[in-house]
DNA sequence: TAGCTTAATATGTCTGCACATATTCAGCAA
DNA sequence: TTGCTGAATATGTGCAGACATATTAAGCTA
């Protein structure tokens, strides 16, 4: 069993924990003597090792050895689409609507959390977008114009501004709230549902280093539900 | 620089990725060559891409070489905490009702998605949990008895069903969905709201193997959010 | 030209070894 | 007892070399 052997061993590692032979906040045997039992070299059992440690079920410190995470913590890895493939995903057609889009002011709220200074300008837009012409997402965006000046020249028309970031600027740090909302006035009619109805709604802040791009509020249609594995 | 070199070598990468030298699907040099380039050992660099490739970031295949992700996805990894942990990391003193819990024949929608026999009985429960008395969440849980007989002697006064299950069964598989409903009437009595406020709600089912554990819908308090980075 | 075979190539993985580093623990001194 | 010091120890990291494996590309054949 020459081959695959970190993989296996990691699996093996897997079931000996969720049996319950390594009992929580336990103690497991070190990294020599479960490289001896495996038939393997230490180097081995340290890769698989660190994978679970990674994955969040062991907990390692150097001389005080490795042992089971006592309180383990769900995680749930959400994948955040563009909706454009979400939509598509499901065999529907895909449209969106740019509802408006102009430079202003930005209120307190949002000069806050974006730690922008109080004189600067920043584009505001809203767009609907749609699967087979029903209303699926309603987005609200604020992006920082000094640090997009290409923006000016995108062709909004035929790519939503979504997609538009994700290719011009892919791969940025942020943060993600969930929540959920009823309905406002104007995006109740923007979507074509009932005012108050429950909505979900994904709040996204994007930066590059210390620089802010831009911060998103898309609410999805009613019903709406985001799934993942845990 | 003998050490910690493959974190370096990792961050050197990511900012190579971000700042657009190595663009959006784009074929990356090769190991040996990035190894000469840092002046370390193939291994090292293996151990960087790896990772980044684990993150998501990059794409590798035997002879194809490693190519920056066209499309990337945006993951949020969301931590799903203990009722209990949340609260009393803010400084509140958590408390919890068992509002209900009775041997039930499970209705037809919630037999399907647990793949259940028709005639098995399953415990079905209510509990609200409280932040210094407030109503923080409401649970409706329905969970395998024949999966889990140890259930009668558990002294649920003293500690959550859904704490005793973290703790008996630690380390299982399972889904969850988040969404938003307009609060039922029992649950809007329970938690002193609003009929047809929004509340945000995780549905999680969990299985061990190819047996199911349980399955809880968790609703949360009016302007309750879920937060994390990505 | 189409289809097969073969060699070249980039990543995947394992080994055995060495040294680095953090942490515990025992032993000693004030 | 308290506090310090140094040895022991488990993990962290790195290197060089080897073989495995998937896939492409080139060359050959019909």
């Amino acid at each position: 069993m020459p081959s695959k052997s970190h993989q296996q061993i990691r699996a093996s590692m897997l079931e000996r924990i969720q049996s319950g032979e390594w009992g929580l906040g336990e103690l497991i045997p070190g990294e020599v003597e479960l490289a001896k039992e495996y038939g393997c070299a230490r180097t081995t059992v340290n890769r698989a090792l660190q994978a679970l440690a990674d994955q969040g079920l062991l907990k390692r410190k150097r001389k005080g050895g490795t042992r089971i995470i006592d309180m383990p913590v769900r995680c749930a890895k959400l994948e955040i689409p563009i909706i454009r493939d979400e939509i598509q995903a499901t065999g529907r057609a895909y449209q969106h609507r740019l509802l408006q889009m102009k430079a202003r002011t930005p209120p307190a709220s949002v000069r806050a959390k974006l730690r922008l200074a109080d004189t600067i300008q920043a584009l505001y837009s809203e767009t609907l977008h749609l699967a087979d012409t029903r209303p699926y997402a309603h987005e609200t965006r604020w992006l920082n114009k000094a640090t997009l000046p290409e923006i000016e020249h995108a062709k909004l028309d035929e790519i939503s501004l979504n997609e538009w970031l994700v290719q011009t600027i892919p791969f940025s740090n942020g943060d993600v709230a969930f929540s959920a909302i009823n309905a406002p006035k104007h995006i109740a009619a923007a979507m074509d549902i009932k005012e108050d109805c429950a909505l979900f709604q994904v709040e996204r802040t994007t930066w590059i280093g210390e620089t802010f791009i831009t911060t998103v509020k898309t609410v999805y249609h009613a019903g709406f539900q985001r799934y993942s594995e845990l």
